[in-house]
DNA sequence: TAGATTGTTAATCGATTAACAATC
DNA sequence: TAGATTGTTAATCGATTAACAATC
């Protein structure tokens, strides 16, 4: 299969269409052309046919796209079509939150175990997990098939564990600790770093005001 | 002051530059070269030099840059050396961990009000803050000066709060509900779609076991 | 068939990288 | 002064938009 790489900013608009074709969907929506999805999205039709087009031609000329079908497509494509078990590294807010979020398995997401290094939350259950201690996860690991960790730890503890999370197989990790992690090449990290996110606001709010004094 | 718009892909590189800084002044390195500080974040030091003078020269000839200096510099322009006062519509799971991240109000972000719909949360005390009813806020909005309004409810009732929000004077809106936000186009909105995180997680995670069954 | 809309190529735009003169 | 490294211009690269032939 000829899979090239395809481009990060691709990929970045792809859940988003998948989100806006999951509203079409519930609305009863049979059919959409690129030009009136462009239009509720704030997009360009062309973006939208090349973001496609990099996937395979799912629309048909003289009709515009199915949604159902482009709505399934997207989501194989996303990898949605299958199920991600997920384990869930700091169980402080954050990671009970997460632990906590149903919609997640909704997607094939699901959280199968919760640890932590703290004995005070040992055995507290989090809809139907039991928070285990990052002692038990080595063997954990070993019993059970799990693609993804999330990180909802401080950062000083976050390489560690990561290194520890790869050397027991672990390929994918949700990294939401304050920092950059060094992993191997084969292991993916999506970060999701609020801070940041939060500084990027104020930056806006900033900007906003600074420019209105002139 | 002839304040230009600067890219988006600037500003999402100006809190990393912002972390790396502080770790370095941590460490108690007093200088650093575009090119040491593009080895350490594996980037160019190219991209370093031209993103920093979007907003001026912050470093010397022959020397580099006072890290120290250029901490706090970039911080101004974060907005960081002022206080923003924020409130978090939605006391769920995701509202409250957020209402006890302590790292926030270090940078200036302080939590000075939590709002449910949920009659059985009111009164509860999360970090000295009592939860209050959504009907509280128009008058607690008049009363308080808030910049910003983290929104961690369900997208259902996201759009009307959101509405809310705005007609009570609110600017900017950190937005953690699953949908786009329609406002005014002088109030900011910045997105947190965990669940399209997850889905670019996924995505990256078939695309490696397909690449390697060919 | 005629009208609509895709898939795709070509043109444009913007962002990144390279190069180097300015200067500490 | 000589060496180092910035600030900035020019070259390259990639992503977005426009245009249109293909085709349903």
């Amino acid at each position: 299969m000829d899979e090239k790489c395809i481009s990060k900013a691709v990929i970045r608009r792809l859940p988003r269409y998948y989100r806006y074709l999951g509203e079409l969907l519930e609305d009863g929506v049979e059919r959409i052309s690129s030009n009136e999805l462009s239009t509720k999205m704030r997009v360009t039709a062309s973006q939208i046919r090349q973001d496609l087009n990099n996937f395979g031609g799912f629309g048909q000329q003289g009709y515009g796209y199915n949604v159902q079908y482009l709505y399934t497509e997207i989501g194989k494509i996303l990898g949605l079509d299958r199920t991600h078990n997920m384990i869930i590294i700091g169980a402080g807010n954050l990671g009970q939150a997460l632990a906590n979020y149903v919609q997640f398995e909704k997607r094939g997401f699901k959280v199968v175990g919760i640890f932590d290094v703290n004995p005070v939350l040992k055995g507290i259950s989090i809809r139907g997990n039991e928070i285990l201690m990052m002692d038990e996860l080595p063997q954990y690991l070993k019993d059970n098939d799990v693609q993804i960790a999330a990180l909802t730890l401080p950062k000083n503890n976050a390489e560690e564990t990561a290194n520890l999370l790869v050397e027991n197989g672990i390929k994918a990790i949700w990294n939401f600790a304050h920092l950059d992690l060094e992993v191997p090449e084969d292991v993916i990290v999506e970060n999701v770093h609020l801070s940041e996110s939060l500084m990027r606001l104020s930056y806006n709010l900033n900007c906003y005001v600074t420019e209105h004094k002139k």
